[in-house]
RNA sequence: GCGACUGUGUUGGAACUGGCAUACAAGACGGACUUAAAAUCCGUUGCUCGUGAGAGAUUGAGGGUUCGACUCCCUCCAGUCGCACCA
C-alpha cells in the first residue's frame, strides 16, 4: 500500500483482478434467496454521460449491499443497440450501422468497466445481435399466433423533408427531430400490437405495485385514460346508418343542440355526396385539417372552427332535430369520433355554439343563485338539479346519470360503455437498423409467419441508405424475394423493421438465461429470477418503456412463457444531473464528462459524489467543489487506515471497552452500522448514509487523539468502516481491506450487524420547554417512564427557578426526548 | 386548463412516526505546519439586536389544529415536470 492514495493505480489494479476472477458471476441457487437489480440499459451513443454514472452507481450500491446481506444477486448489463442514430451515421458518413454500433458498444463497455460496476458481464446482451433478435422475432410470432399482432391501415407521422415515417418520439414539438420540417399525417399499412386488450389489466394492476413512485403510476393511469359513460345512437335524417356518440354526461342528452363529426369520420363521404351544395366547403375543411400538424390542431384555446354538412340528426331522447357539423376539435382517435354538442354544459360545445349561432338549452340548474342557466356566460359544468329533461326533472344530475344508463338500455338507444385513450401500438418502422418483422406476404395465403426453425430472419447488408421513402431493407436484392412457408409459392418478405421499444420490453427476462440457443429462455430459470426486484432508470421512461414492458410481460404470461405478470416489482426513478441550474447540454457548454472526472479523481470519487450530493430521485446539481470534497474524504479515510496499519500492522479486532471514550466510539460505530444499513435498504437514502459514515470518520479522528487509545476497538471500527463504504467506493475499500491483512475480498464480507447493548446509554440529554419554548437542557437517566421523568424534572432546582411562582397548568413528558411545562 | 412534485443558511442538502430546525458537505474567515505555496490538521461561520453573558424572530406568504408544526389541514404565491379541445 502506498502512503498516498493513488486512485489511478488502485482502480486499475482491482478492475483487472475483477475482470479475471469474475466475482459477480451468478447462477441459479435454490438454497439462497435471489435478488434481481436492474438498471435501464443504455443506447450505445459512444459516450457515457453523468446520467449513466448516476443510474449505474445507484444500482451498484444496491447490488453490492444485497450481496453483503447474503442474497444471490443478479445484476446484468447490456445495450439497447438498434435505433436511428446508427442509420443517420450511415447516411451522413457512409459508415455501416453495424460497424458504427459495435464500435460504440466496445467503447462504452470500457467506460462502464472503469466505473467498477459489479455486473455479471457474462450475461451481456445486445439487441442488435442476431442471437438476441432471433428471439424478438420468435416472440413476435407468438403474439401473432395469439392474435395480438395484426396489420391495418393507420395514420402515421410523415416527415415531408425526409420522406419517411417517424415514430411519435421522433416528433418533437410537431417537427422532425432530424430536419425540423413540420410533420404531417399519412395513411399506411402498419403492423400493430393489441395493447388495448390489456388496457384494463394494465390499469388495474398498478394497484399491485406499491413499490412504484405514485407519480409514475398516475402518469400511466392518465395515459391509459379510462372513462366510463354511455354510447348513444342518433338517427340521421335521410340516411340508413345511425350515428353513435360516446358521452360521460348522459344526463345532458336533453340539452343536445348539434352534433359534430371528426374530419376523418368514415361517414362523411357518404353523407355529403358529390353534387351536394355543401361538398366543396366540406372538402376544403377536411383538406385543411389534414395538413395541420398535431400541435396546430391540438393547441389549447384555439378558436373553434367547423363546417355544416347540410344533414340533421334526431335526438333519441326527445326527438329534437339537430344540425350535424364537422369540426377538428373532435378527434377520430377517441370515443367514436363523433359527439353530441351540449353547449350549456360543456365549454368547447359552448364556444362552438356561440360562434355558429346554435341554441343553448340548459338541462342542469345550479343551486348557486349567482348563476342563471338561461343566460350563461360560460358552460355550467358543475353538479345541479335536472330541468328540461322530461321524467328526469328535479333529480340530482349525478343520480340521473346512473338512472340514464338503464333507461337508455331499456329504450334500446344506448348502453353503458368504457373508452380508453390508449391506442394500439403501431410497431412498424420504415427503417433499416431494427429487428426485421418475420412475416411473409403470399398472394394466395396472405400474411404468413416465417417458420420458427428458420429464425433469425437476418438483416440484409446489401442495402442503400438514401434517407428517403420506404425502408432501406427494400433495396436489398437478396432479402425481399422468398417463398411462402405455407404453400411454397414465390412470396415477399415484410421490409419494415420493429420499433426499438420492442427490443427493450423483454430484455429483463433474457438476462435470466442469455445464452440459450434452444429457447428464448428456460422457463424454470426465468421464473427463479423474475421479476426484477429493483429497477432503476430515468423518469422519462415513465410511460412508453415501462408500459410496453408491462404489456409484454402480461402477453408473454398468456403465451405460457413466464409466470410473472409484472416485470418490475420496485421502481426507482432517478433525477436528472444538472449544472448551474440547467440541463447539461452542448449549446450551453456546461457538460461535465465522466471520463474527465474519473481521470482526475477516480471512479470512487465520482460515485461517492454523485450519491452524496442529492437524494437519488431528485435533481442533482453538479458541483466541481463538491467533487473535490468527496475526493478529500476518501483521502481522509485512506490516511486513517494507512497510519493505523503502519503503526499496528495486522491483529485482532475483538476488543473490551475500557473507558468512556471507548464506550462513545462503540456507540457511534454501532449507530452508524444501523443507520447506513437502514438508509440503503429501506429508503435509498444514500446521501444520508454517506453523511453518517463521514460523522463516524470525524469521531474516529477525534478518538485517535484522546487518551487511552484502544487498538482492538479501533481496528474493529476501521474494519467496519471499510466494509460499510465498500458498496459506494469499491476499489479503494478493496485496497484498504487488503492492507488490513485480509486475504478475501471485502465485497464477500457480511454487512456489519449492530449490537443492541452498544446502543444503550445511561444518560440522555432531554429538552425542557416552557409553553413550547426551549429553555434548558438536562441530563437524565435513560428509559425513565412518563411519570418518572416528570417527577425528576419538576423536582430539580433549575426547573423550579424557571417556573418561578407561575401556575403549572399541565406537564407533557416524552421519555428520552423532552418535558414541556405549560404555565399561566 | 387538468394533474403531480418542489420551496429550509451564501450553496448542495439533513431533520425517518408531530418533539432540540439547519446534521453532513461546499464556500468563506482565522490559526498551526512551511522559506513560500499546495496538501494536511485545528477552530469559527444562518439572521437581527447586544461590548458581553444573552435575547428575539425564522423552514415561500397568510390562516388553522395542537402543550408543541419544516412535518397535519385550508387559502394563496413561485418554480419544475407530465398531460392537454379526451366528449
Amino acid at each position: 500500500m502506498e502512503n498516498k492514495y493513488n486512485h489511478a493505480a488502485v482502480e486499475k489494479k482491482w478492475q483487472d483482478i475483477w475482470e479475471a476472477t469474475k466475482p459477480d458471476k451468478v447462477e441459479v441457487d435454490h438454497d439462497k434467496k435471489k435478488y434481481y437489480v436492474l438498471e435501464m440499459f443504455p443506447y450505445p451513443s459512444g459516450k457515457l454521460h453523468m446520467g449513466h454514472v448516476r443510474n449505474y452507481s445507484i444500482g451498484d450500491v444496491v447490488a453490492r449491499f444485497k450481496r453483503m446481506q447474503g442474497y444471490n444477486v443478479l445484476h446484468p448489463m447490456g445495450f439497447d443497440s438498434f435505433g436511428l442514430p446508427a442509420e443517420n451515421a450511415a447516411i451522413q458518413h457512409n459508415i455501416p450501422p453495424a460497424k458504427w454500433t459495435w464500435d460504440n458498444i466496445h467503447e462504452m463497455e470500457v467506460q462502464l468497466r472503469q466505473l467498477g460496476l459489479s455486473y455479471d458481464w457474462d450475461r451481456e446482451v445486445q439487441t442488435c445481435d442476431p442471437s438476441y433478435y432471433k428471439w424478438m422475432q420468435y416472440i413476435f410470432i407468438q403474439f401473432y399466433k395469439k392474435g395480438l399482432a395484426y396489420k391495418k391501415e393507420t395514420q402515421v407521422n410523415w416527415c415531408p423533408g425526409c420522406q419517411t415515417v417517424l415514430a411519435n418520439e421522433q416528433v418533437v414539438d410537431g417537427k422532425c427531430e432530424r430536419c425540423k420540417s413540420l410533420v404531417g399525417k399519412k395513411t399506411l399499412s402498419q403492423w400493430c400490437f393489441k395493447i388495448t386488450d390489456y388496457a384494463d389489466k394494465l390499469l388495474a394492476d398498478l394497484d399491485n405495485l406499491p413499490g412504484w413512485p405514485e407519480k409514475v403510476k398516475i402518469m400511466q393511469k392518465n395515459w391509459i385514460g379510462k372513462s366510463t359513460g354511455a354510447e348513444v345512437t342518433f338517427e340521421i335524417q335521410g340516411y340508413d346508418k345511425g350515428l353513435t356518440v360516446f358521452t360521460t354526461r348522459p344526463d345532458t342528452l336533453f340539452g343536445t343542440t348539434f352534433m359534430v363529426l371528426a374530419p376523418e369520420h368514415p361517414y362523411i363521404d357518404d353523407l355529403i355526396p358529390e353534387g351536394s351544395e355543401y361538398r366543396a366547403a366540406v372538402e376544403k375543411y377536411i383538406d385543411d385539417a389534414q395538413h395541420m400538424t398535431e400541435i396546430e390542431r391540438g393547441a389549447a384555446n384555439k378558436p373553434k372552427t367547423g363546417v355544416f354538412t347540410g344533414r340533421y340528426a334526431v335526438d333519441p331522447v326527445n326527438g329534437a332535430i339537430v344540425p350535424i357539423y364537422i369540426a377538428d376539435y373532435v378527434m377520430m382517435g377517441y370515443g367514436t369520433g363523433a359527439i353530441m354538442g351540449v353547449p350549456a354544459h360543456d365549454q368547447r360545445d359552448f364556444d362552438f355554439a356561440k360562434k355558429f349561432g346554435i341554441d343553448i338549452i340548459p338541462v342542469v340548474d345550479s343551486d348557486d343563485p349567482s348563476i342563471d342557466v338561461n343566460d350563461l356566460k360560460e358552460a355550467f359544468a358543475a353538479e345541479g338539479r335536472m330541468i328540461n329533461s322530461g321524467e328526469f326533472d328535479g333529480m340530482n344530475n349525478r343520480d340521473a346519470i346512473q338512472k340514464m344508463f338503464t333507461w337508455l338500455e331499456e329504450k334500446g338507444i344506448g348502453k353503458k360503455a368504457t373508452t380508453y385513450k390508449l391506442r394500439d401500438w403501431i410497431i412498424s418502422r420504415q427503417r433499416y437498423w431494427g429487428t426485421p418483422i418475420p412475416m411473409i406476404w403470399c398472394d394466395d395465403c396472405g400474411w404468413v409467419p416465417e417458420n420458427e426453425e428458420n429464425l433469425p430472419v437476418l438483416l440484409p447488408e446489401d442495402v442503400e441508405f438514401t434517407g428517403k421513402g420506404e425502408s432501406p431493407v427494400a433495396t436489398s436484392k437478396t432479402f425481399v424475394d422468398t417463398v411462402c412457408p405455407k404453400c411454397g409459392k414465390p412470396a415477399k418478405r415484410e421490409v419494415d423493421t420493429m420499433d426499438t421499444f420492442l427490443d427493450s420490453s423483454w430484455y429483463q427476462i433474457r438476462y435470466c438465461d442469455p445464452r440459450n440457443d434452444e429457447k428464448c429462455w428456460d422457463k424454470e430459470t426465468a421464473d427463479y429470477w423474475m421479476n426484477v426486484d429493483q429497477y432503476i432508470g430515468g423518469v422519462e421512461h415513465a410511460i412508453m418503456h415501462l408500459l410496453y414492458a408491462r404489456f409484454f410481460e402480461m402477453a408473454l404470461h398468456d403465451c405460457g412463457l413466464i409466470e410473472a405478470t409484472e416485470p418490475f416489482e420496485n421502481l426507482l426513478t432517478q433525477g436528472m444531473v444538472i449544472k448551474d441550474g440547467k440541463k447539461m447540454s452542448k449549446s450551453i457548454g456546461n457538460i461535465v464528462t465522466p471520463l474527465d472526472i474519473i481521470d482526475k479523481y477516480g471512479a470512487d470519487t465520482a460515485r461517492l459524489f454523485i450519491l452524496f450530493a442529492a437524494p437519488p430521485d431528485r435533481e442533482l446539481d453538479w458541483s466541481d467543489a463538491g467533487v473535490e470534497g468527496s475526493y478529500r474524504f476518501i483521502n481522509r479515510v485512506y490516511r486513517l487506515v494507512y497510519d493505523f496499519v503502519e503503526k499496528y500492522g495486522s491483529g485482532s479486532s475483538s476488543y473490551t471497552v475500557k473507558d468512556a471514550h471507548d464506550k462513545e466510539l462503540r456507540f457511534r460505530l454501532n449507530a452508524t452500522c444501523k443507520k447506513v444499513g437502514d438508509d440503503i435498504d429501506k429508503r435509498f437514502s444514500f446521501n444520508t448514509a454517506i453523511s453518517s459514515i463521514m460523522e463516524l470518520v470525524n469521531a474516529m479522528y477525534k478518538y485517535k487523539d484522546e487518551d487511552g487509545f484502544n487498538e482492538e476497538l479501533f481496528r474493529c471500527a476501521i474494519e467496519n468502516l471499510v466494509t460499510m463504504m465498500s458498496p459506494f467506493t469499491p476499489h479503494v475499500c478493496e485496497e484498504m481491506w487488503q492492507h488490513l491483512g485480509k486475504t478475501e475480498s471485502v465485497h464477500k464480507e457480511k454487512w456489519p450487524v449492530w449490537e443492541a447493548d452498544a446502543m444503550e446509554r445511561d444518560e440522555v440529554e432531554i429538552v425542557i420547554q416552557l409553553n413550547g419554548k426551549i429553555k434548558k437542557k438536562m441530563n437524565v437517566k435513560t428509559n425513565l417512564d412518563r411519570d418518572g421523568l416528570e417527577e425528576e424534572v419538576m423536582a430539580s432546582d433549575e426547573v423550579k427557578e424557571l417556573v418561578g411562582d407561575r401556575n403549572v397548568v399541565k406537564v407533557i413528558a416524552v421519555p428520552d426526548k423532552l418535558v414541556n411545562i405549560v404555565v399561566k
